[in-house]
RNA sequence: UGUCCGAUGGUGUAAUGGUAGCACUUAUGAUUUUGGUUCAUACAGUCAAGGUUCGAAUCCUUGUCGGACAACCA
């Protein structure tokens, strides 16, 4: 019997499985928290691998709960588009669907229970005052001068403020802790502020808010919630975490949060507040624009959720700043894509060859395998005939000894087809552009008939009789820099890659793709992975994206000489 | 000049006091009707200095460097 090697585990699952042995839990409860604010990105993606991934493997569960405390910046449009995310990477939530406004009235008798325990008070000063009395990182801070109203006025202006009789601004609620505290978070934070505004699950019931300190912890508290996790810029908030569940809580049971670092890529941003600047001003085409890190960008761009599983599992949760190289996530991809994608022969930039002496007329259909790596699913039959495109940097007029392709004498072999030998080219002298290429080819070397010779090279082609046209969009990096947030005086946007998108019309495909569906995938021979884009898709027309390239070692080479 | 968190090849991660390993990248070669895939080989790492120990990437001390924290955001 073959022993599997255990895969080590991270900080995290350890602490779970010493939570388990020890039956400090008796099962793993975790939750996936977005706030309903933006699209899903694949950071995102990394914490719910973890937050599904943990009650997957330890039999537990994950709650999905909106954390929807705050009516001004969130909206029921991306609730939808989160749901979706999440499935469409494989995880299920079961019937626990939550909103952290489903606990707006138990969090509201937590406040009011503060208050009485003379843990809460409400403070009349502006934000501009607050914020000076918090001292900075380095200096303590003040106390409000009406930290210590009694108990009753409090309530009074508590039940007051939520009732709509004050301004928004005008008074907030906040936890008495201590002003002098080192960690800033714990010097009288806000837990309640006045908004006036309707809420997308609660209306106007309320006209005040819980933060989101004083929503968190406590709804998992409320939902039994084991293992909180969360990114590494909440460890300063723990404490407080910690604090308000401790005035919550009855029994021993209790949530506790984790962290671990967050997902960075290289060439692009992943701050939420920045992929939604770069859909309101226009510079990419939406939340699915296929150059975002979004989950439905990458997926509109033909990224399968397999891939960005594998992706988030080997890049690991840790303790410390990371910033992934992009080209790991892009590996991810091919290396899944490699063993599903079918085979097609498309002509991106078309040069007509002609093969002078192929008869008149005549087309042949020739077999080709759709996957080398599946030989199970089979092959199909490709239109072969006198007039075909191949790709027009296959061809050098006068080419150097590593260029393994077309060039005047050269001979190569015609994927799935012939060996042909170029004899003759016309060039338009004006522009210098190839117009055609004569070539013969050797009607004994058909492909498999096993009698063949050595040659350099395998061309991809298509019948230009047969091809159809079609629209195709190659997408590059957004951004020109490695890290475009990482400069101090400069904006995201100065590294903003203004060739990030080039559109071909006029591709020359096989003619099978034409019925190609939104969301096929296929590996343009030669070339990448290719898919076809959901946005406007016409049944007949299909407009074509590429995924990513594939790997390309002689342009490895041609760049280096 | 605060508090907290962290530091392992170019990048991302393992090793939980006992042989520093893996993936990607890079380089070279083999196979190949995709300059793809696959396979083989190579390059390359414990932030520094002390200490504890038979033995330290791991524990302790000090330093260095990086990050987080001063929204009525989450």
């Amino acid at each position: 019997m073959e022993e599997k090697a255990t895969k080590s585990l991270n900080f995290i699952e350890e602490i779970v499985e010493k939570d388990l042995e020890s039956g400090k839990v008796k099962s793993v409860v975790t939750r996936f928290p977005p706030e309903p604010n933006g699209y899903l990105h694949i950071g995102h993606a990394k914490a719910i691998c973890l937050d599904f991934g943990l009650a997957e493997k330890y039999k537990g569960k994950c709650n999905l709960r909106f954390d929807d405390t705050n009516p001004v910046k969130e909206d029921v449009e991306y609730i939808d588009s989160i749901k979706e995310d999440i499935q469409w990477l494989g995880f299920s939530w079961g019937d626990r669907e939550y909103y952290a406004s489903d606990y707006f009235g138990k969090l509201m008798d937590f406040a009011i229970e503060l208050i009485r325990r003379g843990l809460a008070y409400v403070d009349d000063q502006t934000s501009e005052e607050i914020a000076q009395q918090k001292g900075t990182p380095t200096e303590a801070g003040k106390e409000s001068p009406f930290r210590n109203r009694s108990v009753e006025e409090n309530l009074d202006l508590f039940q007051r403020m939520n009732a709509g009789e004050f301004d928004e601004g005008c008074r907030v609620l906040r936890a008495k802790i201590d002003m002098t505290s080192s960690n800033m978070h714990l010097r009288d934070p806000i837990i309640y502020r006045i908004i006036k505004r309707s809420h997308h699950r609660t209306g106007d019931k309320w006209n005040v808010y819980p933060m989101y300190d004083f929503a968190h912890g406590q709804s998992d508290y409320f939902e039994g919630v084991t293992h909180s996790c969360c990114t590494l810029e909440f460890i300063p908030h723990r404490p407080l975490y910690n604090w308000l569940v401790d005035q919550l809580k009855e029994g021993e049971y209790r949530p506790n949060q984790y962290e671990f670092n967050r997902l960075n890529l290289t060439y692009t941003v992943m701050s939420k507040r920045k992929l939604l600047q770069l859909v309101e001003e226009k510079y990419v085409d939406g939340w699915d624009d296929p150059r975002m890190p979004t989950i439905s960008g990458l997926r509109r761009r033909g990224y399968t959720s397999d891939s960005i599983r594998n992706f988030v599992d080997t890049i690991g949760y840790t303790k410390y700043l990371a910033l992934n190289d992009f080209g790991l996530l892009e590996n991810a991809v091919r290396e899944d894509l490699n063993k599903t994608a079918t085979r097609v022969m498309g002509v991106l930039d078309p040069v007509k060859l002609i093969i002078t002496n192929y008869p008149e007329g005549q087309v042949e259909e020739l077999e080709t395998v759709n996957n080398p790596e599946k030989p199970e699913e089979g092959s199909r039959n490709i239109p072969f005939s006198r007039e075909l495109y191949i790709e027009r940097n296959d061809f050098m007029e006068d080419p150097p000894k590593k260029f393994f392709r077309l060039g005047p004498g050269r001979e190569v072999r015609l994927k799935s087809a012939y060996i042909i030998k170029c004899e003759d080219f016309k060039k338009n002298e004006e522009t210098g552009e190839i117009e055609e290429i004569y070539c013969t080819y050797d009607p004994e070397t058909k492909s498999g008939s096993g009698i063949s010779r050595k040659v350099k090279g395998t061309l991809h082609w298509v019948s230009s009789e047969h091809a159809f046209d079609a629209e195709v969009k190659l997408y590059d990096r957004l951004f020109t820099d490695e890290n475009p947030d990482g400069h101090k005086d400069k904006s995201f946007l100065d590294f903003l890659n203004t060739d990030s998108l080039k559109i071909l019309k006029g591709c020359k495909l096989e003619p099978g793709l034409k019925d190609a569906k939104p969301g096929d995938r296929f590996q343009f021979t030669r070339l990448g992975y290719f898919t076809v884009d959901k946005k406007d898709f016409i049944q007949g027309k299909p407009v074509f994206v590429r995924t990513v390239t594939l790997k390309d070692s002689w342009a490895k080479l041609s760049k280096k000489q």
